[in-house]
DNA sequence: TAAATTTGCAACCAATTGGTTTCTTAAAAA
DNA sequence: TTTTTAAGAAACCAATTGGTTGCAAATTTA
């Protein structure tokens, strides 16, 4: 199950819970409860995200509290980046695009 | 179908339409030989893009050239500025988050 | 200790996804 | 005019998604 970023914040749930535990840790009841699904369908949202390394759980007696990983949240940053360089001087630059896409791949 | 900037970017194959596009308006069948998938697969991710307004078909004889829409672009940006504030003060804020996201959903 | 709470996990389901192949239409070239 | 080329449209398929319910494990609380 190949996942990245930008899979974790297709759904707009996920952006949802990446806004609420930037501000702090919360647990996954705590969490469902600003939602309109189950407790059940936050974890596995919560799993998507942890599988990708955009938060960590962290137990604390019979709760379990997400943190986000920032570090994570920069990939996007540095796609966007990646992009605005190739759109600003977007004219005679496909050889470089594809030098680029080609070492991306690996 | 509802779309949005986000699924859009979520694949890599469109992630990569949208870097080669970027530099210059491309055809499906020139598009298509950058990867290792069908002419019609790429028609499919042009569409997806074209629906939620990334791209903008322009017909020239019996070619289709797809040009990528900046102001759309725009909107992973703003996502991302909006994510910066919050992450940067992100201490005693929870309120404010609910409130942007209640505002956000409408 | 017994009951309640918090959570993850597994099984299941309908809808969506990314892909294919086949077919049709339209424009350009022979 | 006939043939080739470019591309969209439709039908189909397997895998994935986002969701559900039910259950078991572990920690609190009574």
């Amino acid at each position: 199950m190949r996942r990245d970023v930008f899979q974790a914040i297709a759904d707009p749930t996920r952006r949802a819970i990446i806004m609420l535990i930037a501000v702090q840790a919360m647990t996954p009841n705590a969490l469902a409860s600003h939602f309109d699904t189950t407790r059940q369908a936050v974890s596995k949202h919560l799993k998507i995200l942890a599988e990708c390394e955009l938060i960590r759980a962290e137990s604390q007696g019979r709760e379990i509290y997400y943190r986000l990983e920032i570090d994570k949240m920069q990939e996007i940053d540095k796609w966007l980046a990646e992009f605005k360089k190739i759109w600003e001087s977007r004219f005679n630059q496909l050889d470089d695009v594809l030098a680029l896409m080609k070492s991306n791949k690996k």
